[in-house]
DNA sequence: CAGTTTAATTAACCTATGTGAATTTTTTTG
DNA sequence: CAAAAAAATTCACATAGGTTAATTAAACTG
């Protein structure tokens, strides 16, 4: 069967990894699972990898002054996730990242994240094209947040992932989409 | 002298562009004069183009349904804007791009972008990395928004963007900080 | 530079969402 | 499965920021 994470990079691509490029990228690749709760980077720790859910589900957050978690990201099957900041610049990490269920991950480090883009440059053109998406995505984030109120921030979670609003716990998801668990359950009422 | 966008690729990358790779990009490149309160770009039309900001100072905005400017984006010296989405997928454009000042901008059409990432990848490399930081800059907006109320996200933005608040009218930033003209009043009043 | 348009300010009032606290429901764990 | 912990709900009240509207100031334009 064919990797899901070669299937993912394949279809970002206009021409697919040829199976060396593929074996340089995976040899540098490391499978992990975890455990609901356990914590794949703690605020403070230096963030040393690129994770790809391969299976399950995991979430970024900060806590903030109030001692609250503030979500800032979900990753889902097929989805990246990192604290991407500390990962380049090397400082410490600002986001936690803790698996919301038993999760299979696959780990590239720094390092081999710079040899793998230099053996294969087709990378570069991979997460060129993964972080130009995620940018975009983000951009709506920002515009949404803007002009929408919080039920229809609600509203449109529910229709773009109602996945993630059956898997994720609602004090999170209020989180997520910048309100209190308590209008949350407010505005879920009607 | 060398080309200001050279230098910024060139600051990007571990590894300069060499003169031969720095002449295929500039090639596919146009270079571009728009006075105050010109368009680059319409909502509604094709974004055909990236645009590098030379010198000026330029907006994204998208027209919500109350027919206010919602400002999603600056772009001054040394910064690219595109609707970025339109961009890479053909679809119409969401926001309309106009300058503030007047702004002289290098455009990289979506053809010539393919070609010159095909034929220098090292500009892949640029512009992962280009995407990858801008990635991380939106990722502290979405929190900023999340966690901060209106006047520490003013002060925010005075402290780390001076210029900025300089040269944009009060309006337009108010907008940017997802709040009205009248509340940003009152947040300067003291 | 006079007239017009656009932007900024101010103030009184309104509303969506936050706060705090109590209660119920669900989940976890020994 | 019982007890404890965590999450969700509800409600009364507080507040940041929105709304409307009037006034002043600044920036264009012929």
């Amino acid at each position: 069967m064919i990797h899901p994470l070669k299937h993912s990079i394949d279809s970002k691509l206009d021409q697919a990894l040829s199976s060396s490029e593929w074996s340089i990228f995976f040899d540098f690749c490391q499978t992990k699972s975890f455990r609901k709760k356990d914590r794949l980077l703690s605020e403070g720790q230096h963030s040393r990898n690129l994770f790809y859910v391969v299976e399950g589900l995991l979430f970024a957050n900060q806590i903030n002054q109030d001692g609250d978690k503030q979500v800032t990201q979900f990753a889902r099957e097929d989805y990246w996730i990192a604290d991407l900041y500390s990962f380049f610049s090397g400082e410490k990490a600002i986001y936690t990242i803790e698996a919301l269920e038993e999760t299979k991950v696959i780990c590239l480090s720094r390092e081999n994240f710079e040899k793998a883009c230099k053996q294969a440059p087709a990378l570069d053109r991979y997460f060129r094209i993964l972080f130009q998406n995620a940018y975009v995505a983000n951009q709506q984030r920002i515009l949404g947040r803007m002009t929408l109120d919080a039920k229809s921030r609600y509203e449109d979670l529910v229709e773009h992932n109602p996945d993630l609003v059956k898997r994720v716990p609602q004090f999170l998801l209020a989180s997520y989409l910048g309100i209190k668990p308590q209008s949350l359950s407010r505005i879920r009422k009607r």
